[in-house]
DNA sequence: CGTTATGTTTCACT
DNA sequence: CAGTGAAACATAAC
């Protein structure tokens, strides 16, 4: 699930939850979701606590009370979950921190593409991960800049992290869609203006999703989510939405609504 | 059985 | 070195 709305979702929880409760104990069932050893976790968690959380894109970094950060990324089907006892561990919770209270935290991730990583610092990590600002924060002379030398399809571009931290592949439809822009519209053939119509419409569905904390349902109709779908049809035009691949990716797009550059 | 999934990393090539 | 595209990764669900 998590993209950036998702993730923005994921901090306010553990925010809610986990902070300021020492940490008594990690399990972990399956050591490739980790960075590092699992010694070095231990190192710098057990009997420290969680203080904040800062998010850059769908990546959440924890701070503790040890010198080090905690790097967490969710894949595409992590959650984090916070429950009472060990009896209500999910099935896929496969890392874990106990806390001193009786609490656990529980690090969803049933395909186990998520991971944890250690940091000294945010900035540092943004650095070496070639990391854009968050897509919420970032302005528009930046991005502009950013896509300057590059030359392929612009949800390409838009999905990759060191242009717009945070987009992910419902949200790069849904922004091509409400920006009326062809997913495979090259980003070197795009005027300003559409390159702006890009940015603004990013900038909504971040700002839609986060308020309706990311539930679809929710969001208003002419979001694309709502149709992003074998069968789905244009909230504008009436057509039916298509799907094709863009970099890989499945991508539903409405072929009258964003119309192909010539 | 084959296909697909909301993501990142790696690698060969330009 | 920088940018691109394709493949790889691990697993469940349809």
């Amino acid at each position: 699930m998590p993209e950036l709305p998702e993730v923005e979702n994921y901090k306010r929880y553990i925010d809610q939850t986990c902070l300021k409760q020492k940490i008594i104990e990690m399990d972990c069932r399956d050591d490739r979701l980790l960075k590092q050893p699992k010694s070095d976790f231990e190192d710098v968690l057990i009997n420290e606590e969680f203080t904040q959380t800062e998010r850059i894109g769908k990546y959440l970094f924890v701070k503790t009370t040890s010198e080090k950060v905690l790097v967490l990324h969710f894949g595409m089907t992590g959650r984090p979950h916070y429950y009472s006892c060990e009896d209500n561990r999910p099935k896929y919770a496969h890392i874990q921190l106990s806390f001193d209270n009786g609490y656990h935290f529980g690090f969803e991730n049933k395909r186990k593409f998520g991971w944890w990583n250690l940091t000294d610092s945010v900035d540092i990590f943004k650095k070496e991960n070639n990391l854009s600002d968050d897509a919420r924060e970032l302005n528009f002379e930046d991005f502009k800049t950013s896509l300057s030398s590059r030359s392929t399809d612009i949800k390409k571009i838009i999905m990759d992290q060191s242009v717009c931290a945070g987009v992910g592949n419902w949200m790069a439809d849904d922004i091509l869609y409400q920006a009326r822009i062809h997913p495979e519209h090259k980003v070197e053939d795009m005027s300003d203006t559409e390159l702006k119509a890009v940015f603004d419409a990013m900038k909504n569905v971040i700002e839609v999703a986060i308020d309706k904390e990311a539930h679809y349902a929710d969001f208003p109709d002419y979001f694309l989510i709502h149709n992003r779908k074998d069968g789905g049809v244009c909230h504008h035009s009436g057509c039916d939405i298509e799907k094709i691949k863009v970099g890989g990716r499945t991508t539903y797009f409405s072929p009258e609504w964003q119309k192909k550059p010539h």
